[in-house]
DNA sequence: AGTTAAACACGTACCTTGTACGTAATCAAG
DNA sequence: CTTGATTACGTACAAGGTACGTGTTTAACT
């Protein structure tokens, strides 16, 4: 009795994401959309539960694709580091599209492939309970956070992070010597900021991690 | 030459607030807040540069209100854990303005005040450079993750926690049992968590500090 | 083959929001 | 009192989300 349908889930994300990286965040718009996959805006409701719904779509198409060499049978730190860089670079594909996977919540279970792998990653330390939430807390947390950071962080790197930086030169030197002097050192690839900032998360998980006390 | 001025910062900054803790993000409009205020939506104009302006007007209102024991001479771990848990008391006191605290940059001296002083906290450790902002990096994206995970990742604690959780119950097992699994732990208080992940990140400073190579 | 019911496509129209523009009101200095 | 600059704010327009209604497609049934 259906009707069969003009559009895949897959459709929607592919022409989502492309409005998102080309025309920013605020390119995307149910009109744009229905532009671009040439139908009127209403059909897209067909598809997606209202504005929520697309977002939670683009979401979960970032998400997924993230992808690791897996190896179950490896050490764990090793399997959290691989993990967590491939998060971090599907993130990273769509710079634009980061405050939304911040934000929209989705239980997709694409988009739940890579958390589920996490959390055995972080499992495999001897944590269990609260103890493995609050693990995966610190490492999505940070993996969120971080690129979320170094987008609109007041320490930049990317595009506009002269204007930035050379704003921060007009602040008071006496109360922001070290805002300053950081100011500087942000010109990095983020790549091996990323890296650094993982290591020091590896030291923590390492250093209290229970299989290591018993 | 100039006519008086009907408002101050901080009246916009409280009545935004309000607006947003009570009505949620969508909230805060500039016809609401001008209503809220007892005037005209184009008088918000002359305060804030636009939407934009608004939003970093919020941020640096919720920064703002990060206060701790400020003691430059006591250890630096002591320093980084009483400002992370500053930061995070006052962003979860809004949790409703999360999302606009991870997007809009604010270069207010009132905003930037707990970053310098994290900064120095960590700077204390024997960083500098692109260490320091590794280290930086770290905390901060750890404090605005961890804060926004708590209410829209696929592990909650706070209100919606059980319909989300029994959501999680309909997935397949065999694919996501550590998912599953770990659904239940997220009901304790998010302090607590916040604490356990803290200390996990210390661990990490801490072992991985040049002041302790040499 | 014709009928029917369910699902889909999508045009129209309304409400909300951000904000450009224009005008009136307010004050300090001359 | 006039002047000049700044602020207050009403009006109006453009853009976006989406409720509603209508037409269309398809498979099953008669």
């Amino acid at each position: 009795m259906p009707a069969p349908r003009k559009f895949t889930h897959q459709q929607l994300q592919a022409a989502a994401l492309e409005l998102i990286d080309q025309e920013g965040l605020t390119g995307l718009t149910m009109r744009a959309l229905a532009t671009r996959l040439g139908t009127g805006p209403m059909t897209i409701y067909n598809y997606v539960d209202g504005r929520e719904g697309l977002e939670r779509l683009v979401t979960s198409a970032v998400m997924a694709q993230a992808h690791w060499p897996d190896d179950p049978s490896g050490d764990w730190r090793t399997r959290v580091k691989a993990i967590a860089e491939a998060i971090w670079r599907a993130v990273r594909a769509h710079p634009n599209a980061i405050p939304l996977i911040l934000t929209a919540r989705s239980l997709d279970e694409d988009a739940l492939v890579p958390t589920e792998a996490l959390l055995q990653a972080l499992a495999d330390s001897g944590r269990s309970g609260a103890d493995l939430l609050a693990a995966f807390r610190v490492v999505s947390g940070f993996i969120a956070g971080f690129a979320q950071a170094e987008l609109t962080g007041p320490l930049v790197a990317g595009r506009d992070a002269e204007a930035i930086t050379a704003r921060m030169a007009d602040l008071p030197a006496r109360r922001f010597p070290r805002l300053i002097e950081t100011a500087h050192a942000a010109t990095g690839d983020p790549q091996a900021e990323f890296h650094s900032g993982l290591k020091i998360l590896l030291a923590g998980l390492d250093a209290s991690a229970p299989e290591r006390r018993g």
